[in-house]
DNA sequence: TTGTAGGCGTTATCAT
DNA sequence: ATGATAACGCCTACAA
C-alpha cells in the first residue's frame, strides 16, 4: 500500500536501481534525473523503509537504549546526551524499559537484537558484567554504566563521591552515620559503600553495621530505612543515602517523627536532580555528571560500531554539592 | 555472521521452509523434526530477524511510544499501563524521546513509521488533531491523550478535576485563585482553564484576568509563576497548578518568600504523581488515572491494528485527593 | 549515466 | 510432511 521504490520508477520512467541512486546521492548520476525523481518521492510521500534497506546493509542507524523505567529522573540528562550525540550521528535513539528486572532486561536487549539496531546503551543494569558471557547470544556492540568489571562502561566516581559526602558529614561532626544502599545498583552501590566506609575508618569512627541499611533507591524505601533507623537504640545522627530519591524519602520520614532537617538530623543524597535544589529543604548531594554519561557513553557505543575495540572503561567525576539539609551535629547534650 | 535459518536447516538437513514451520507451529509437520529443529535452532543460538520478517508479513509486533521526555514522572504508571497490555499481546515497546518539540515529535514518528510499527502511541503531542491531516504521511493507526477533537483519543476529564479542584479552594473561603498554566498542553490546558473559570463564576467571584497566568509544567516554571503572582498588589490566597510539578515550584517560591503552606498560602496540583504524597508537605492534587489511561490507549490501537475504526475517544473520571497543602483562607484581618 | 540481476532473511504458495 | 520458488523493498556489483 505505500508507496516504494518501484512505484516511483515506473512514476519516472527508469528503473528502480536509478531511483534508489537519486535517492541516496550516488555520485554517478545525472542531475536532471536525480531532481525529477526526488521530487517525485517527496510529491508521492515516500518513505524509505528501514527493514528493507537494513536487510541488506545491515545498519538500520538506530541506537536502542534499555532503561530501569521511564520517569527516573536521573535518566534525563543522561538520554539527553546519547541522542544529541546519536542524532549528529544519523542515530535515532529508542527506549525501552526494563524494570529493574533480569528476565525484561534480557527481553528487551533481545527485541533490540531480533530488529538489529546497530548497538546498545544500557542504564541501570541487573546483569552487568554477565553480557561478557552473552557476546555469542547477543553479538553486537553493548555499552554499561557504572561497571568497571565491564569492558565497554562509562561510570561515574562513585568512590570519590562517596567520600566527599562523608567527610562532609564528618567535618561536621557527625559520628554515627547511616548509609542507605540500593540493592539493584549493585556496581555503583559497592563503590559508594567502600567510599563511606573508607572515611569512617579514617576518622577514627568506629563502624555500627547496624547503620548501613539496605535500600531500592525509591522514596518509599527512603521513608522505610530512616524510620528503622531512628528506632535504633542509638540512632544516627546523619543519612548518607545513596540516591536523591531515598533522601526524600529519609527527609519525609524525619519530618513525620517531628525531627527537622538540618538541625536535627542531616541527610546527603547523590545525584543532584533537578528536583534536588528544589526539594524542601534543598538537597545537599554529590552531583554526577549526567549528560556526559550519557555523552561518553553514545561517543563510545559509537566507536564500537565503527569497529574500534581498544576502548578503556572511562570514570568521570563526581562533585559535592553543599545545599540545606547538612548542618553541624547535634550536641551530646542534647 | 549471526545464524540464520538456512544455516538451521543445513545443520539439520532439511529446507529452509521446513525449519520455518517448525519454529512457527506450523500444523503441518512431524513432531519428530520439529523438535529436532527446534533444538538445534536453540543450541546455535538462532534469534529470528523481525526486519526479514516484518518485510514479507507486514507485521514487526513492535509499537511505538512518542514521549515529550524520559523522567516525566507523569508517564511511568501509564507506560507501565501501555506495557502490560501489549506485551500480552505479543508486542514489544518502545518509546521516543520527543521533548516537547513539534518538529522533533514528526521525527520520531516518522522514524517509527520508516521502521514499520503496528501502531503509535503519542502521549504529550504538539500536533494533536494535525494528525488527522497526516494521513496519508503516516498510513498506520496513532491514538493520542487527551485530544477529544482527534477520533482515537484517551483523556482524564480535566474539566471535571479542575472544577472539584478549584470548588474545593472555594469552599475554603478562597476567593483570589491563581491558575497557572501549561501552554505545552493546549487541550488538557484549555478544559482544566475552562472548569477553573466555571467554578469561579458559579461562585459568584470577580475573575482576575492578572490572576491567569502561563507556565510550562516544570517545576522552575511553577517558582517563578508563584513569585509573579506575590507581586501582584494583591495576590492570590491560593494557587490552582496545571500539575503537581507546577504545585511544587509554587511551593518553593512561597517557602522562600517566606510563607507558609497551607496556613498563609493554599496550592492545588494536578496528576497525584508518585511524589505528591511525599513531598513537603504533601499536595493536595487532582488525581488523573494515569495506568488505566495507558491501557485505555494501548486497547484502542490494538484495536485499530485490527482494522476497527468504529471507535470513540474516550474520557476517564478524575478525583480530587485532599492531603496538606489546603487550608481556610486567611482571613482579610491578616 | 543507466539498467539488469542477485541477494539480504523470512514467510507463503504451490507442488510433491 | 516436506521442498522448490517467489516475493517483501531495497541496495549494489556488473554490464551496457
Amino acid at each position: 500500500m505505500p508507496v516504494t521504490i518501484k512505484d516511483i520508477a515506473q512514476a519516472a520512467g527508469v528503473s528502480p536501481s536509478t531511483v534508489s541512486r537519486a535517492l541516496s546521492d550516488h555520485p554517478r548520476i545525472s542531475a536532471g534525473t536525480k531532481e525529477r525523481v526526488r521530487r517525485l518521492a517527496r510529491d508521492m510521500g515516500y518513505t524509505p523503509s528501514i527493514l528493507a534497506r537494513g536487510l541488506v546493509t545491515r545498519h538500520t542507524a538506530t541506537i536502542g537504549v534499555a532503561i530501569t523505567t521511564v520517569s527516573d529522573p536521573f535518566l534525563a540528562p543522561l538520554v539527553r546526551g546519547i541522542e544529541a550525540i546519536a542524532h549528529e550521528n544519523g542515530y535515532s535513539v529508542f527506549l525501552g524499559n526494563v524494570h529493574r528486572d533480569r528476565e525484561r532486561e534480557l527481553q528487551v536487549v533481545q527485541s533490540f537484537y531480533e530488529r538489529w539496531v546497530s548497538g546498545i546503551i544500557v542504564a541501570g543494569s541487573q546483569i552487568d558484567e554477565g553480557y561478557l558471557d552473552l557476546r555469542d547470544r547477543f553479538p553486537l556492540p553493548i555499552v554499561l554504566f557504572n561497571c568497571r568489571t565491564y569492558p565497554y562502561s562509562v561510570s561515574t566516581d562513585n568512590l570519590i563521591g562517596a567520600c566527599q559526602a562523608v567527610a562532609h558529614l564528618v567535618q561536621l561532626g557527625h559520628r554515627r552515620i547511616a548509609y542507605i544502599a540500593n540493592q539493584y545498583s549493585y556496581r555503583a552501590n559497592l563503590d559508594r559503600l567502600t567510599g563511606y566506609r573508607r572515611v569512617l575508618e579514617e576518622s577514627g569512627t568506629s563502624m555500627d553495621p547496624n547503620l548501613v541499611t539496605e535500600g531500592d533507591g525509591t522514596i518509599k524505601s527512603g521513608l522505610k530505612a530512616a524510620g528503622e533507623l531512628l528506632a535504633l537504640s542509638q540512632p544516627p545522627t546523619a543519612f548518607f543515602c545513596f540516591n536523591d530519591m531515598t533522601a526524600m524519602g529519609v527527609i519525609n520520614a524525619l519530618r513525620r517523627a517531628g525531627l527537622q532537617v538540618p538541625r536535627d538530623k542531616s541527610v546527603v543524597g547523590f545525584d543532584d536532580l533537578d528536583l534536588a535544589r528544589y526539594y524542601n529543604p534543598p538537597l545537599t548531594t554529590v552531583r554526577q555528571p549526567t549528560h556526559q554519561l550519557g555523552q561518553r557513553a553514545i561517543r563510545m557505543l559509537l566507536d564500537l560500531i565503527q569497529g574500534r575495540d581498544d576502548l578503556q572503561p572511562e570514570i568521570l567525576p563526581a562533585e559535592l554539592v553543599v545545599r540545606e539539609t547538612t548542618g553541624p551535629a547535634p550536641t551530646l547534650a542534647q
